[in-house]
DNA sequence: TTCACTTTTAGAATTATTCTAAATTACTTG
DNA sequence: CAAGTAATTTAGAATAATTCTAAAAGTGAA
């Protein structure tokens, strides 16, 4: 098999980041399967995991520049901790209070109407939909 | 005027906590005027400038109880702060995030079909719906 | 190579929140 | 209304998540 594996290299690069070793690390661990939810602390310990050494602030570092990079979004849906979603398009979230499990949805299905207007002077930035269950 | 001043003791006792000083000072802050969302902190600062002393510690203790009694509800729209809403009642959230405002719209209007049923095993806790602008 | 600039790192600092143990206060009951 | 008991408050320490700092290491252009 040759050249099946992603080019995680320039996926940073087009992003405008520097494909060093950590950053390549966590992009391959982040993107390298299936859409994923990670906290700071999840992703540190798989990324050791693969022995690359990482420090946890490289780890938050790269979650905020991935982020703004439009690479990960932000799902905040617990007091104090966050987690990131590797996918960045158009979906909701199954939010299981019990054991802080975090699930996407499409939002093909799902219609939202009658929302207001912004206030005036802002502009959407998205709507989060956030479906609360409990075991 | 009499007997127009709202009765926070009896408001307290009906959820099950003893009316105590602080307590009073605070479910009147929350309570006494119209709808309100405050953070700790805020709430903290309001209470002691009506010169009652209390302790930060003891707001946070407070408001976890009015949440448990269903006297607030806890919206979780950025890392790393929570907000408390006095309006317990079904509706959503504007969060202006370039200034952290937080403002309720009724929820009458809107309508969200196509969701998926909860996960089996899971029943329904509450869906939230966050629309998020910028400046 | 070398150089200039970025990135990483360990650990300290910060922020929000919870915990602890002691002091105080609220609700009985006599 | 005096006491006793249990609940509550408090200051400060403790914890947890995240950010900052200054120094060491790595990256890429020339």
């Amino acid at each position: 098999m040759s050249g099946t594996s992603p080019d995680f290299a320039s996926l940073l690069r087009g992003a405008g980041l520097r494909p060093t070793r950590q950053r390549v690390a966590l992009a391959r661990v982040l993107f390298g399967s299936g859409h994923r939810h990670v906290t700071a602390e999840s992703l540190h310990a798989e990324v050791k995991a693969t022995r690359i050494p990482v420090a946890l602030a490289t780890v938050y570092n790269a979650l905020n520049q991935f982020r703004d990079a439009g690479l990960l979004r932000e799902v905040v849906v617990a007091p104090g901790r966050s987690y990131f979603d590797t996918n960045t398009s158009h979906h909701h979230h199954f939010f299981i209070e019990t054991d802080g499990e975090l699930h996407d949805f499409p939002s093909d299905k799902v219609t939202i109407a009658g929302l207001p207007a912004p206030p005036k002077g802002t502009r959407l930035s998205r709507v989060d939909v956030v479906v609360r269950v409990r075991r």
